[in-house]
DNA sequence: GAATAATACATAGTATAACAATGTATGTAG
DNA sequence: CTACATACATTGTTATACTATGTATTATTC
């Protein structure tokens, strides 16, 4: 089950990372806070990070650095508009495929 | 997109697996058809087998040779009693997961 | 009747992405 | 002054879908 779970996270993870950012700006760490609060689904730093650049390299999301009154900077993250169109794809898909194994079960 | 629903299917068609064969005996070939048919989701034969054979490995399914009147015979696989529970725990995270994802769109 | 497609199994090599481990740096609580 | 939380990042490992390829039988089409 543990490996499994490790394998439902791929791809699933990205489409959550893009619904959380749709309307509100995070931070990396932030968003891995978030995940967790939402989703009970716990991931590592060493799993967002690569996640992130790669949603970036895609164009997908932009991220601009906030300096802090105290403490290291963040790394805010924002949809692009390549990253809005993506994720109204990846709705329908994921909508298809859960009315699919809801008629399965 | 591609390489994401790409990502999507890993864990999702070892689930889909076990739903379809909670009531049904199926063989190999049989399951990429229903698949299709079921979830619009097209998987390479390449895909499915080596699958089946993980899952077995894992004590998920069984299976058993059916020698046919006529052309080659299939191999038809069942749920395991640990398939059937692995299956029931699938299902309550899967569950939960939609729940979260519709949360958040 | 020969070529092509569909059925039915299988394996080898490649690419992708989550994870564990590790590292850097700052701030806070005991 | 030690431990923990915050905040970034990279490297190597592992698991799994995909492409390509192979074998064998039956049905279809030219």
């Amino acid at each position: 089950m543990q490996k499994w779970k490790s394998q439902v996270k791929k791809g699933t993870l990205a489409f959550i990372v893009l619904n959380l950012l749709k309307d509100n700006e995070f931070y990396g760490y932030e968003l891995i806070e978030q995940i967790k609060k939402h989703t009970q689904i716990e991931i590592a730093e060493g799993t967002l990070y690569p996640l992130m650049n790669r949603l970036k390299n895609e164009d997908l999301v932009a991220s601009k650095w906030v300096e802090q009154a105290s403490g290291i900077p963040r790394k805010y993250y924002t949809l692009t508009a390549t990253g809005e169109a993506t994720l109204l794809q990846m709705q329908n898909f994921w909508s298809d495929l859960e009315t699919s194994i809801n008629k399965l079960s």
